[in-house]
DNA sequence: TCTAATAAATGAATGCTGTTCATTTACATC
DNA sequence: GATGTAAATGAACAGCATTCATTTATTAGA
């Protein structure tokens, strides 16, 4: 009686004979889903419907949306360039990693609150890259103290700035309330913008350097307190 | 046949004798639900309710509940603390505004994703914070291409790291992947979390100082190029 | 001053959202 | 072989932002 099921065809009722979802199929569908379309188009029917499947069928292997994004999450933790920890200099190592984590998450700045309040526990990507940049610090003579704080500072930053990206290029413009705001006006169309030419980019450059620069001096003056 | 309505009375249908809306009713309401309750509690349909109004008559004021959002963000921008400017030296000044702006942020992230985005035309207060930054960078010194880059990096790092504060204290607990993970692990238990006892508030600290330490040498690079 | 346009309210309706629940079926265990 | 659990369907739900037709008051123009 067994009927070999046609691809268009519909899944009947009850358990199927093998398994069709999983955490992985899900994340790579959330993902996928999210790349055509970005975060708006990330909804659970069409996250079923992608994976053809009833929309109630996957809370059998997830508790929430925001267990789905938390699975999006560590995924995507994997594609920061930490190439440069052990084989590059402190500063230029910390470059590579802030610039490479903030454009990643430029794309995925819906993600940002949910990372931000989620604990590390279970996320086994994203505490390996800890674990990376901690002995990167623990390498540069930084006392050990100082190295969460600094992380999590450097971290602030790159989400603030992953939001930045996002503002449309004229978010500065000031309208008809420019000659109540002359100062601010004239230091928008002077802006420097560096090599690249976006004003975004020329803002996490300056912070970047200024933090890296200005962490390295908290570190000293931690070591001669 | 004019009925003086008692409190409790129902609205007619039309056009009433007397306005019950206005922007800034809408802004207070709004504001007072999300004090009460968070932005879970800040709906459409509450927001009507405590204006004692049906949920359709917002969209007469308001073109959406982003547009709320947006009346919200220019009202707290001014209980940002600006008062060090003008009376106290540059840094001191930006730390003061800088702890200020972070504190305010802390109770209202939700809205750190829409000012990210969002043209300042209009924003009348949040343009007359910038105007106020401006010239404290100016009497400070800085060259004017700067001073944009400036702000928006300092800010970048403010929203970064509102988003941190609301963060559970345990969130680096790296529970049954602790030994897999040693270096992050005992980084996390000796970290210096300062005077105050809080993890978000010695990396804001951190990052902050850093920050003015390193911008300001970021300014005196440029002056030298 | 009459009239037409507009502003500001109601109330009903819409489509979408995440989520729950009863039900069905397959598989694993005792 | 019975019993419990895992994993699917499909119907249902409440809540969400938003829209629309309708009603009434006010304002502007002839």
């Amino acid at each position: 009686m067994a009927v070999e099921a046609a691809s268009g065809a519909h899944r009947p009722a009850g358990r199927p004979t093998q398994k069709v979802l999983s955490k992985e199929r899900i994340t790579a569908a959330a993902l996928k889903l999210i790349e055509a379309g970005g975060y708006e188009r990330l909804t659970m029917s069409a996250l079923a419907k992608s994976l053809q499947v009833a929309p109630s069928a996957l809370y059998n292997h997830v508790a929430s949306k925001q267990d789905v994004l938390v699975l999006v999450q560590d995924d995507i933790i994997t594609s920061i360039d930490v190439s440069a920890f052990g084989t590059e200099p402190w500063a230029a190592a910390i470059r590579r990693w802030a610039w490479s984590y903030r454009d990643v998450f430029t794309r995925h700045t819906p993600l940002i609150p949910v990372i931000a309040v989620l604990p590390v526990t279970g996320a086994g990507q994203t505490l390996g890259m800890y674990e990376t940049l901690t002995a990167a610090f623990l390498d540069d003579g930084w006392p050990e103290p100082l190295v969460v704080p600094a992380i999590v500072a450097l971290e602030s930053f790159i989400f603030g700035s992953a939001f930045d990206v996002t503002a449309p290029a004229d978010i500065f413009e000031s309208g008809e309330l420019a000659e109540a705001n002359p100062k601010f006006t004239s230091a928008v169309r002077s802006q420097d913008l560096g090599a690249g030419g976006s004003a975004a980019d020329a803002a996490f450059r300056l912070g970047l350097e200024g933090l890296i620069v200005g962490l390295q001096s908290q570190r000293d003056a931690w070591a001669a307190r």
